[in-house]
DNA sequence: TATTTTTATGCAATCGTTTTCGTAAATTTT
DNA sequence: AAAATTTACGAAAACGATTGCATAAAAATA
């Protein structure tokens, strides 16, 4: 049944050479005969050696592995930026290893404490909505585990991170709900801990602005938690002070926006006009379709991942600061065009500018 | 910048003690005196102590490291599911290693043969739609490395499993179509290798027979890839011989579904009945809203992983042998609801037996 | 031919923890 | 008080792969 264990030892044995000649040959060193390497190669492969990742790590201080931590992982932005980041592991040959805090503060402490212990190579986290403590960050830098932010991001301390342009995205997506005609917007978002919160709200307000709109603390609505939030802006929605236009920060508070609508019956884009930053595949068969900045979440996984495999690779490299933001794109639907009955509608792509 | 490393050794010396003292403390054991154990771990708080995970996984052989292997992660179900596995490992205080096929029997085989390192102490799979080879799974047994299955299953094989009543589901699914009025239903699903697409049609198929319907080769409609599958299907919904109810095994092709429905004009439900197996959030928000027979995701990811470490604990357990079922809930919506004109619909739960 | 260099290999230390096996000292039992 | 046991700790051998150093044999050079 449970067959005998396949080592460097072994093979060593069979052939009758040492273990250190075997390791090296299955290394392909310079310093081992063709005729060795073959017979090395042959047995490995017959015996279906495969070596054991713990020793050679001790031994070398290298995981092969790199972290990833994210608040939460049923949700579609999330999922495509660990895919990106999985495609770019798999090159190199690497482990993923994930962990979810469920934005909870405490969960992302305990990770991130554990991480010091050298179980991974690297790290790629986007912060959760709980807290800004970041000492837990710090501990890991001090270590000198490269680090790598995605998304939600500090920006304070050194780290390199990958965002979307978020102020200018939300700049343009007000710009687009003014236009359609929205005169009274409600922005709904995140704690404003989080770096998207913020920026997405200063692009928001700044865009008010810019057309002479009102804005004051009634304009926006932070959603601590869903259930709060969901009485909050259904009692919002139906007051007699309502909104005629939603931009939402995250995918999640949209969806709450339309259960909200079909639950009261009010007519979207007629009543209100509603626009997400968000990455559903099914923004375009929603009824109505959904207007979306859609963030380009595989590519934005894809960088992080390559820019933590360079300083995994040469650690010295001193331009420590890197800020590297890939825009997103407005989509628009029938949530927010003119007075378009569904299912008649049309769709058209703004692409906004890159920064660096 | 970098601080020194902190080891055992380092603790030791800084005490006075032997490492093994040490080694011994922070395990809490019995033999170190209550004086000494709180010199250790006061000493070991203080400078932030992690103990190194390798040379622990080395000496102990155990990695407290589960495998994930899943065709791909953009998807609700599995999102759930690992969202369930890792509820379970982190009450268990276990790590979580990711890998995607991306549906390419290649790269399963490649990770499978990886795993047999010893890099974790078990394993949970969803196997591939490109392959029914199983060669490599077998491998994995024969090392011992506990393997559980979670809905694409490979029964044979002696494997604990976890699916959904996928046979009743679907079963229960095509009566529901039928009792709408459905006369010519047309089954799209991936390919047969795959326990879940068997299983699903054949429920599919005896419910038609069941009522008299006609079923041939012609009743269901396979997803080799996604391009071939549109043409395919567009094809087949604008021709003269277009069904008047589509039963989608997988969401995915629900989704194709509604873009073609969209795109040709095609009114569901009243020219055409849509129904799908789906763990979409948005399901009731499409248009319109869609009759999905929802999985129990995270039951499922939660079950497994507590199957993959009961074996994980006790290796000896004789009764490999189980076969868990956890029932889906068929939830019916406008997609497949009489003729009523959307948004008036109604939502009606319908669940279905457990069996085990 | 004598000497140096290269080639191919083995020995043994190392990575950091865990654990088996001892063993003084303290305690309990006869 | 002698003997047996318990308590609290240390020395050293694992775990399996890697690698610096040493070295015999072969090849190249003087």
């Amino acid at each position: 049944m449970m067959s005998e264990k396949i080592d460097l030892r072994r093979i060593a044995r069979e052939l009758n050479i040492s273990v250190s000649t075997v390791s090296r040959a299955l290394r392909d060193s310079h310093e081992i005969s063709v005729e060795t390497k073959q017979k090395v190669f042959a047995l490995a492969h017959q015996l279906n050696y495969v070596p054991n990742p713990y020793a050679s790590s001790l031994r070398r201080q290298k995981s092969k592995t790199i972290g990833v931590i994210l608040p939460e992982l049923p949700n579609n932005f999330f999922t495509h930026v660990v895919n990106g980041i999985e495609y770019v592991a798999r090159q190199k040959d690497y482990h993923v290893l994930i962990y979810i805090t469920h934005e909870q503060a405490s969960q992302e402490k305990a990770l991130i404490r554990h991480l010091q212990s050298g179980r991974v190579d690297g790290v790629l986290a986007s912060v959760c909505a709980q807290t800004n403590d970041i000492e837990h960050f710090l501990g890991l830098i001090q270590l000198g585990i490269p680090l790598v932010f995605f998304d939600r991001v500090y920006e304070e301390i050194g780290v390199p991170t990958v965002t979307t342009n978020d102020y200018e995205a939300s700049f343009a997506a007000t710009e687009h709900l003014i236009q359609q005609g929205c005169k009274h917007i409600l922005h709904v978002c995140l704690p404003l801990h989080l770096s998207i919160s913020r920026k997405r709200l200063e692009g928001f307000c700044a865009a008010m602005k810019k057309y002479g709109l009102l804005v004051d603390s009634h304009s926006w609505l932070v959603a601590d938690d869903m259930e709060s939030f969901y009485r909050a802006l259904e009692t919002r929605l139906i007051g007699n002070c309502a909104p005629d236009g939603i931009f939402a920060s995250v995918e999640k508070l949209a969806i709450t926006v339309y259960h909200i609508c079909q639950k009261r019956g009010i007519r979207i884009p007629d009543q209100l006009k509603v626009l997400a930053f968000s990455n559903l595949e099914t923004a375009a068969l929603l009824a109505p379709p959904l207007t979306t900045v859609t963030q380009p979440a595989f590519e934005m996984g894809k960088k992080a991942a390559e820019i933590l495999f360079r300083k995994i690779e040469k650690r010295r490299e001193i331009f420590e600061e890197q800020h590297y933001v890939i825009p997103s794109a407005l989509i628009a639907r029938a949530s927010t065009l003119g007075r378009l009955s569904y299912p008649k509608f049309s769709e058209e792509h703004v692409a906004m500018n890159a920064e660096k």
